[in-house]
DNA sequence: CGTGGATTTGATGTCAGTCAAGATTGGTGG
DNA sequence: CCACCAATCTTGACTGACATCAAATCCACG
């Protein structure tokens, strides 16, 4: 990676520490050896993530991110959404390289952990938040395959919005102000559609009256409990199953 | 629990050190204050996780095992097929119960850890185990979402029946031996489609002579080699993406 | 105000789902 | 050992949801 690249490093400290605690991240740069620097990237552009496993971590500052797979023949699909607050790891993929990509002009904190995954996980801090992130992360996708392979092209929209808004919306006036920075085609290439079936049922939604649209990227929620309730998982995590009396 | 399902517990040892050792299986049985029990579960049954995160894991030794949500409307998808070797472990599933199922007659060791998921973090080995298990899922798991996502019928099957066959098939006069014990409909809550779409998508394969079968659950493939070209995705981890240079 | 990319909308095609009818299979009991 | 039965699997006809291709509209930016 070439050195002028990197902006130099500044102080170790945390933009927004209210998110920042919640996520762990400010314990990532507290972590002796590490230095953080900050990086902003353009739409489009891969967010490296370091060689050899998770050396370099960034956090989101603002825009939005999205961990992406695309096949030899060009088909595409994004895995996660990372939003400002979140901890991009490039975990989960084994013998792969693993890329996160702006969808917007983003900006982040890269945070050089200065030594191996290997050497990371024998410091229990370290591993602990490691552990977090990986756990957190299987539940996501594990939600994701659940969406994927059984809720229908509404569904999914609603789940999505319902979502994103409970990460990045803000209340007012009872209702929820969203934004939805990304391209249609990013949504499409989230939920398994194409971005013209996600603008047909976006626009569905809207006739129906549980969102409005001031513009393609700024939406309004009037009742967001109402939406979840249009599809199953909605919720944050994985479905939830009934307990059950064991027999 | 009750108690009188329990069998008396049986000695700290690995019934197929192969594949227990090399998933770490055997170490968890080692852990102080871990008790190994042999259990055993009917076709449908569930396997029950143990209350209170991940106290209670299985190691299959026969038969096989899937993770499987269910929606309240009825609509099942499985998330992952456990064989024999493989750790069950309820991860991934936060506020909600994760259940796991036998699909057909399955034997299992059940390790009883002892303690709350939480004490087990804190100890280094263990908590290594546990990082293990959960990225190897998380890995499965975002493959799993590119199939769900991307991937037609036939590619589905092409590469759910290539790395079936990469995990419990064996190799008989250069053509791989695979069963499939599970019924149609399994698979297709694992793949994202319905039993008539799965059998319809067997019929062409086995038309195209990628796959022979002597039954509906035994088949031969003469050519695995092949019939993973057919699909991206049949790499037993998730689609390698090509390192580029960065800009 | 003009331009180009993104979004929306429309017409049509295709793949997988649904419903329904047979064919296999495996298990049970005579 | 064989016949029968229930469950599973296979196959067919039709339907529906989403993809594809194409055109029109919107929007951001210079």
């Amino acid at each position: 990676m070439r050195d002028d690249l990197y902006p130099p490093p500044v102080a170790r400290c945390c933009p927004d520490p209210d998110r920042c605690i919640k996520r762990n991240a400010c314990r990532f740069a507290a972590r002796p050896g590490s230095t953080v620097t900050q990086r902003s990237f353009a739409r489009g552009e891969r967010i490296p993530a370091g060689a050899g496993g998770c050396v370099h971590i960034h956090v989101v500052r603002s825009g939005m991110a999205a961990a992406s797979a695309v096949m030899r023949d060009g088909r595409r699909q994004l895995m996660c959404f990372h939003v400002p607050g979140d901890v991009i790891c490039p975990f989960g993929v084994r013998d792969a390289e693993c890329w996160a990509e702006a969808l917007t002009a983003t900006e982040t904190w890269e945070i050089d952990l200065g030594c191996s995954a290997r050497e990371l996980l024998a410091e229990p801090e370290v591993s602990a938040l490691l552990f977090d992130l990986t756990h957190t992360g299987l539940a996501r996708s594990l939600t994701h395959v659940v969406m994927l392979g059984r809720l229908d092209g509404t569904e999914r929209l609603v789940a999505f919005l319902t979502d994103l808004a409970r990460r990045t919306g803000r209340r007012r006036n009872g209702a929820w102000q969203l934004s939805l920075p990304m391209s249609r085609e990013d949504i499409a290439d989230y939920l398994g559609l194409n971005a013209e079936t996600v603008s047909r049922i976006l626009s569905r939604i809207k006739k129906s009256g549980l969102a409005r649209f001031r513009s393609p990227t700024e939406c309004e929620i009037p009742d967001l409990a109402l939406l979840a309730a249009q599809a199953p998982l909605a919720a944050p995590e994985v479905a939830r199953i009934p307990a059950e009396v064991r027999a």
